[in-house]
Formats: C-alpha cells, structure tokens, sequence
DNA sequence: GCATGTCTTGACACTCAGTGCCACCAACGG
DNA sequence: CCGTTGGTGGCACTGAGTGTCAAGACATGC
C-alpha cells in the first residue's frame, strides 16, 4: 500500500500525536496560566506519558512558542521570493506578512492564535523563548538582505538593523492585536508599523553600492 | 553608631557577598561555558552554600544577565535629562551610550564586560534573558518619548518602535564589539548603528504633533 | 551580665524540568 | 516463526529553584 502522496503513516502518527499534546497544553496553559500548569498535568490531560512528551517538545515552552514560530519558517523564503528591485519595505512587509497570515487564516483559528500570543507576552519565560526564536528569522532575513544588497554584514550594520526593524513591525503588530480583530484590521496595523520604519529601510541602500553615512564617527566620545 | 554616608554595615556586607559570588560565577561561565557550570560549582568556588547563592540572584542566567543589565538602569534618565527640542535619534544615541560607557570606562574592566558580552550572545539561554531585560529599558524608552512627542503609546507605533531601534542599535554595536576596541571604537560603531536608524527615528515627529502617514493604514482611528 | 530583637547563613527536604536507559509492544520482512 | 525497527512507558538520575527551620552574629534594652 502506497503511502499517500509524500506522507507516510509513521509520520502522519507522529503528528496526532503531536497535535494532541499541544491541544491539551495549550488549553491548560492558556486557562490556568503558565507556570501553574506542570508537565504531569498536560500529559494527564493528553493521556500520554512524561517521557513521550519530551520526546515531541524540547521543554514546555517549546509547545507554546513553536505554534505560533512554525508559522514563520518560511520568512526568509519568502524574502527571497520577492523581485530584487523591489524596495526593501515592502518586500520585508510581505516576508512578515506570512506568518500574521497564518495565524489569521480562519477567523477560529485566529482567536486562538491571538490568545497564545498574549500567553507569550505576557509571560516572561514564554517571550523570552519567542524573542528567542525571532533572532532564528532575523539571521536569515539578514542573510538575506545582504545578498540582495550586495552588502557584507559583518561590516555594514544595515542588513542586521534592517532585519531587526521587520521584526520590531512584527512585534508592535502582535502588541497591538485587539479581540475581535480580522484579517483586513491585521493587515493595517502592519502597514502602520512598517510605515514609521520604512525611512530607514529604503534610505540607505536602494541600489547603490557605496552607503554614504553623512555622519561617520562624530567624534563624540562623552 | 552613625552608618557611613547612606549606606550601613549590613548593606555593604551584603554588596561584598554579592560581588564574591558574581566573581566566581563569571570566572567559571566564561571559561568553561554556561552549561558545563553548575551552581554547585559556583558556590563551592565562592565557599558559600548553594541556598546563599539564590538569596542573591535569581537564577544561574540572572547573575551574568544582571552584570551587564544593572549598567542601563538609567538609560531612562539619560533619555528624560536630554533637551526637548533635540532630535529623537541624539537624545536616544546618548541615552543608549549610558551602559555601553558603563562596560568600557577602565581598560581592564572593558574586557571583562566584553567577555561576558560575548557570553551572553553566545548561549541561547542567556540571549533570552538579555532580549528579556531590554524589554523592561524599551518600555521605559517608549513611555518618556511618548510623553516627550506629546503621542499616545497605545495608539501610535511610533514610540514603541523608535524605542525598539534604540535598543537595536544597542544590539549592533555589542555584537561587533571585537577584541581590543577601546571607547573610541565603541562610539564610532554606536554612531554607524544610529545613522542607519536616524532616517525613520527623526522623520516621523521631530516636533510637529499631527503626524502624516503616506501610506495605506493611515487615518485608521481606533 | 543577660534577655530580646533582627538579620544572615547553612542544612535539609521538597517540587519540577529535563535526560538516559531499558524493557515492552506493535508493524514489517525474511 | 523470528529478527529488526520504531514508538512507548517506567524508572532513576541530575540540576534548578523554593520553603522551612535552627544556629550564629550583632545591636539594643533591662
């Protein structure tokens, strides 16, 4: 028997496994809080063991910040996708864009979405691990960046700052996301966002080569 | 008996213990790595019980976290003291040389700080926690803008994200802090980072109330 | 001198996160 | 029928972090 398309079943186990672990973790932690919640009660809840628990997730941040972080993994593939001549804030929007996309998808799903991520806010070890997880993306949009521009990171703090500066729109957005909010109300916030950077995304670097700093070391030690 | 100054016996007792412990600490992560020290090891190394340890930090991260986090208590201050009509990129480029002053002000002491630096963005644990006290600095940073431009942090991206650059710019710098660098190169690679976040950290509102989006979102009042 | 208060410390016990190890039980292929 | 493979549960262990208590240091009042 074939297995369908490019799943096996070994594969499509594994993840209902993995499903039903992070369904009745995410039920539990969302309603009683993080740290009132242990391991022993997620893996009660799932009917599963300790041991296998820790076999799908590295820690018990890891179920929270994954579910939404899975979303984003294809950031950096999307910059990438996007016509070279195309100004960086709005390629960089579009990059940032897929995963607020994949949490606003359905509108059930979205609610959902929008409660683990004031979970992660709110709780300092889950935002830690999500601020964690951002500097992954921010690696590779830097990457990114300088490949398209032409641009050595290591000396040129563009690419690095540019990246940072998608994620910092990222993250105002998620700051800012009310109940209630749709698809269209997402999509405002992140044009919000983008536009107060944007000077500094498309400033330096449009196709230019050479940067120009006008002010290189103002010599202003103290 | 009248305490020296301000400050009692008790309280520079407990300061020495503090520092004995933070020595040893900083000795061990620094050579061996943050995973391979236990706190046992520490406390063993300071010749202090294990339950005196956690009556000083919080955690094994807090001890290395603090050392460089305890330098930008006042970045707040530093930003509130500029003058009002001065341009958000200066006043947050001095407000932001506050700790990087604070690593770099002896010679000796610049290479430990450096160290520790490196240590921190180095271990994913300790990054975590640094990015998780940034937050702390940037809320401050966003309130005192706020209330400088006259602007509604809740409604307005703008303080959250120029303090967000700051911070990124702060971020920049550490991570290009090589071996060797003195004050002087610190400034310089502090100046490369605002000039590339200036653009949108001075565009928005330098001092005119009513800001004006020119891209799609604007005038989204809610 | 002696009792009294506070403050700090060390020691013990405990919870919980996370890991290594091994035995068990399926599904598959000779 | 048997060996292999892969997922699972049970168990023991390390290590972080916390609560509690008794003991010592020190200042104060009788």
């Amino acid at each position: 028997m074939a297995p369908r398309s490019d799943t096996t079943l070994a594969e499509r186990k594994r993840q209902l496994v993995a499903e039903e672990l992070r369904n009745a973790a995410l039920m539990l932690l969302a309603t009683r809080g993080f740290d009132a919640v242990t391991v022993d009660d997620i893996v009660a809840a799932a009917g599963m063991s300790r041991r296998t628990f820790f076999r799908y997730f590295a820690s018990k941040e890891d179920v929270v910040v994954r579910f939404i972080a899975d979303m984003g993994t294809d950031v950096v593939a999307e910059l990438a996708a996007r016509p070279k001549d195309e100004p960086p804030s709005v390629a960089l929007r579009h990059a940032i864009w897929r995963p607020l996309a994949g949490c606003a998808d359905q509108p059930d799903h979205a609610e959902r979405s929008r409660i683990v991520v004031r979970l992660i806010l709110d709780t300092p070890a889950l935002h830690a691990r999500w601020l964690e997880r951002q500097i992954h993306w921010r690696a590779g949009l830097t990457a990114e960046l300088a490949a398209r521009n032409g641009l050595d990171p290591d000396t040129d703090p563009y690419p690095h700052l540019a990246a940072g500066m998608a994620m910092l729109a990222l993250d105002a957005v998620l700051q800012q996301w009310q109940p209630g909010d749709d698809e269209q109300r997402l999509a405002e916030l992140t044009d919000h966002a983008f536009a107060v950077v944007a000077p500094a995304l498309d400033r330096p670097s449009v196709g230019a080569p050479g940067r120009v700093i006008d002010s290189p070391g103002r010599r202003q030690v103290r």
